[in-house]
DNA sequence: TCTGGGGTCCTAGGACCC
DNA sequence: TCTGGGGTCCTAGGACCC
C-alpha cells in the first residue's frame, strides 16, 4: 500500500472505565470520581434506598488511580497516581472499586460494533484499538464518523478518533480533541499541528526518553526534528536515535496486525504490608501458593502451555528483581509452576523486606496443539560440519 | 503518603553448537 | 602460542504502554 495512501484509525474511549461507572451511577455525572482501590470503595445501600459512596479521604492502602472522570482531572488526579495522593487533592471525590469484568464485557460491545463496519482492527488494550481505513481513502471522515455513532449506539459512551496516514500520527490525533473528538490528519499538517506538541505526546517517548530529551534542550517534536542525528546518536544509541528521528516527521510504516498471539501470562499482588520472607514466611507461602494456582487457572481458561517460569518481586524500597528457569517441556500445571518458581526464589537476596510477588509463565504454546505431544529423539547424525 | 496489575519489546552477555 | 564466525537459546534488567 502506498505510505500516502493509508488512512489509519486510532480509536479512545473517552475516561472509558469511569464512563462505564457513570452509566450504573448516572447521579454521579458531573462530579469528582476516581476508579481504583479493592472492595473496600463499594458503595453502601442505605435504609432509606440510596447510595453511600465511599469518598477519597477515607480510603487507606496502597492502590493507585486506574481513571478519573474529567472532573477529577480538574483537580489534578490522574491515571497511576497513589490514591492516598490523590486524596489529598481532591479528599471530597468519590471512589468507586475498578469492576474489570464490567469493562471486558462493554470493551467487546464496542469492538464488534466498529468490526460491523470495519473489519481490519487491532486491539491495543481494553479501550483503545487501531482500524484500518485504507479501502476507503477518500470517505475515510465518513466511516470514523459513523463508526463512533456506532460505538455510541451500542455502548452509550463516547470515543475520540484520529484519522491519519500511521498508526503513530493516528494515536497522536486521537488525543487532540478529547472527549468525542474526531480529528483529521495528513502529512502537510504535520509542522503545524504535531510539531508544536511536547516529545512526550509520542507514544514509545516515556519518562525517562523525555527527561533526556529535556536536558539536551528538546522540548517538542518539532524540536527532536531539527535535533542533529548525531547529537541523537550519541544519547540515545542508533537504533532508537534513528526512531526518535523518524517518530519526529511523521514516519511510521508498521502495519495494523489484526491477530496475535500472547507472549506470557502473569499474575502478581503487592500485599497489604510489606512482608519479609522468613518472619512472614507462613502469609507469604500462602500468597505464592494461591498466585501459582490461579496462573495455572488462567493458563488453563486460555488454553495455553509454557515452558519458561519466573517470578519478579519487589522490595520495600522498591527495587524489583526477576529470576527465570525454562523447563524441559511446557506445563500448565499448579505444582509443576509452584516447584519451578519456588527455585528461582531460592535465587534472590531475602533479607529486606518484599512489596510485591508476582509469577510469570512465558515461551507459550497452545494446549490443544501439546497433545500427545511428539516424543521425539534427537538423533545423533553421522555427520557435521 | 509514595508508587497496581497485566503486558510487549529491546539489549546484552554467556553458553553452546557447528 | 591473540584468541574465527556465525547462529540460537537462556537469563536479567529496563523502558514503555494500557
Amino acid at each position: 500500500m502506498d505510505s500516502d495512501r493509508r488512512r489509519i484509525a486510532h480509536l479512545d474511549m473517552d475516561a472509558f472505565y469511569a464512563s462505564v461507572e457513570l452509566l450504573r451511577y448516572p447521579q454521579l455525572r458531573g462530579q469528582a470520581v476516581v476508579i481504583g482501590g479493592g472492595s473496600a470503595a463499594r458503595p453502601v445501600l442505605q435504609e432509606d434506598g440510596s447510595l453511600q459512596f465511599a469518598r477519597l479521604r477515607d480510603y487507606t492502602g496502597r492502590g493507585v488511580v486506574t481513571t478519573s472522570t474529567y472532573e477529577a482531572r480538574a483537580l489534578g488526579v490522574f491515571s497511576a497516581m497513589g490514591i492516598m495522593k490523590a486524596a489529598q487533592l481532591a479528599p471530597d471525590a468519590i471512589l468507586l472499586p475498578t469492576d474489570f469484568d464490567a469493562y471486558r464485557r462493554c470493551s467487546r460491545a464496542f469492538k464488534e460494533a466498529v468490526a460491523g463496519i470495519a473489519p481490519l482492527i487491532e486491539d491495543r488494550g481494553i479501550d483503545e484499538i487501531y482500524i484500518d481505513l485504507s479501502e476507503w481513502p477518500d470517505e475515510a471522515e465518513d466511516v470514523a464518523r459513523r463508526i463512533k455513532q456506532a460505538v455510541h449506539e451500542a455502548t452509550s459512551l463516547t470515543c475520540s478518533v484520529g484519522v491519519a496516514p500511521n498508526k503513530l500520527l493516528a494515536k497522536i490525533c486521537s488525543e487532540l480533541d478529547k472527549p468525542n473528538g474526531l480529528t483529521m490528519l495528513c502529512r502537510e499538517d504535520i509542522a503545524l499541528r504535531i510539531w508544536p506538541l511536547q516529545a512526550r505526546k509520542i507514544n514509545g517517548i516515556g519518562p525517562k526518553a523525555a527527561e533526556k530529551l529535556t536536558a539536551l534542550g528538546i522540548h517538542t517534536v518539532g524540536d527532536l526534528a531539527q535535533a542533529e542525528p548525531e547529537l541523537l546518536r550519541a544519547h540515545f544509541g542508533r537504533s532508537y536515535s534513528e526512531w526518535l528521528y523518524n517518530a519526529s516527521h511523521g514516519i511510521d510504516e508498521r502495519p495494523v496486525v489484526t491477530s496475535s498471539e500472547p507472549k506470557s501470562i502473569s499474575r502478581e499482588t503487592t500485599f497489604e504490608r510489606d512482608l519479609h520472607a522468613r518472619h512472614d514466611k507462613a502469609k507469604l507461602s500462602e500468597i505464592f501458593t494461591a498466585l501459582c494456582k490461579r496462573l495455572s487457572e488462567d493458563l488453563d481458561r486460555k488454553g495455553y502451555v509454557g515452558r519458561t517460569i519466573g517470578i519478579k518481586l519487589r522490595y520495600s524500597d522498591f527495587r524489583g528483581v526477576t529470576r527465570d528457569v525454562t523447563l524441559p517441556a511446557p506445563t500448565d500445571d499448579a505444582a509443576a509452576i509452584r516447584q519451578a518458581a519456588g527455585e528461582c526464589l531460592r535465587r534472590v537476596p531475602l533479607e529486606q523486606r518484599l512489596r510485591l510477588l508476582g509469577v510469570r509463565v512465558g515461551t507459550l504454546s497452545k494446549k490443544s496443539e501439546m497433545e500427545e505431544a511428539p516424543q521425539l529423539i534427537q538423533q545423533e547424525l553421522p555427520f557435521s560440519d
